[in-house]
DNA sequence: TGATATAGTGTCATTTCCACACCATCTTAG
DNA sequence: CTAAGATGGTGTGGAAATGACACTATATCA
């Protein structure tokens, strides 16, 4: 079966920059090429729309199809149409990010034979496409908004303790902060519910569960309230 | 001429939410339709892309063709694609938005017979298409960045008194600022460059002109320094 | 020349920011 | 059982930024 169109189109596709931490590091999640072009290099994982399919349903759709995530925060990052950046023909890609927690989120060998891996943010191979510059974009943008966006606790589990949300800023904005200073201001914002729950299996002193209040959070925004960390 | 695909494609727009400030209020400039759908609404300016033209282009093509403006700042907005959105198919429209001075910018009549208008942004009629969701979307993307990103001086002529910066400001943030803490602390920047120059023609003392100084303030970002209002 | 309109300037109190150190609690190994 | 090791959890003070506030200066115009 064919198309056609009275004038020609650009293809046009949706890509993935998933992020997600580990104890160490700032990762994200690479997909390898199985087919020309670039075969054989790290992309991003994405692929084509369908007729009748938002972008962010496509991105939702591939990023299962190829890595089994779901149900993950996903939102608009920018939108790529360099002529020539897809050597084929002329494609537009309109690129998400996703935010990912390990613990809840386990990634499955992909269906299509590719095959799926986490890359510390800071040793990523030369990727196919210009995924390279969508990632830094990604990462631009992810530093840049995790200060004044709530969009942090998308890379924890449910209840966590302050030292991993602490963690998170530190990964992300890529210095160490105050441990002092940083609990008295996310405490003092009043978003995070304390628990009663304590961490366990952890070799020293456990620390007190906490999870971020979105009802709290959304009804302070309605009062005028602005997060910034 | 027709071009056939193996897939069907939708198509690719780009439309652009162009923001000038006259005396009085922070404007925007709207597109009448000559033809169906949405014959005699207004609309965004925009139009088709075409292939092997990068969406920024068509976006300045667009603009040229339908309202005269060239040369203007021009960033990406957000990318819309509800299916739905278009009634007679599927129409994927990457949004700009512009920041134009009247005093360098004219608006001419459009070469296709459709009519080209500003609009105060507070009495907007019902769009054509989802525009009005777009419009909404630059303008809380434009109230969000003049705070920390110096793009307010794109809505001034390059020479301007500090009383009109100020009023960039007000108006879009829709507050009154005070006048000396908003001098002292757009003056401590250090990335206005103080002109000889004083303002002629008005009814009363004449203000001293000011330059934004791009250099400085890009010397300055790679020192570290981030524009804050 | 006086009425009117905007330009241009400094201080003080309050709040926010940031640097900084110690005891508490739990686990584990000897 | 106890000492060592690891992280949890807490407060203060000095510096800087913020925000409220009022008057004189200079130009035009009637």
């Amino acid at each position: 079966m064919s198309h056609t169109y009275k004038h020609p189109r650009p293809a046009v596709t949706a890509d993935c920059v998933v992020f997600a931490l580990d104890e160490e590091d700032l990762k994200t999640l690479l997909i390898q090429r199985g087919q020309e072009p670039f075969k054989g290099r790290w992309a991003l994982p994405g692929g084509f729309v369908e007729v009748g399919e938002s972008m962010e349903d496509t991105a939702r759709r591939e990023l299962e199809e190829e890595t089994g995530l779901k149900n993950v925060f996903l939102e608009q990052l920018y939108t790529f149409s360099t002529p020539g950046r897809d050597p084929r023909e002329h494609v537009i890609t309109v690129a998400y990010y996703a935010l990912v927690n390990l613990v809840d989120h386990e990634v499955h060998a992909s269906t299509d034979a590719s095959n799926a891996a986490w890359f510390c943010i800071d040793d990523i191979p030369t990727l196919a496409f210009d995924h390279d510059e969508i990632l830094l974009t990604a990462h631009e943008r992810l530093r840049g908004k995790i200060s004044y966006q709530p969009i942090g606790f998308e890379l924890l589990p449910e209840k966590f303790p302050l030292r991993m949300l602490q963690g998170v800023y530190e990964k992300i904005l890529g210095r160490n902060l105050d441990k002092r200073n940083f609990r008295k201001k996310i405490l003092s914002m009043g978003i995070l519910q304390e628990l009663e729950e304590i961490e366990t299996d952890v070799g020293h002193r456990a620390a007190r569960l906490y999870r971020f209040n979105k009802q709290e959070y959304d009804r302070k925004v309605g009062q005028g309230f602005n997060f910034e960390m």
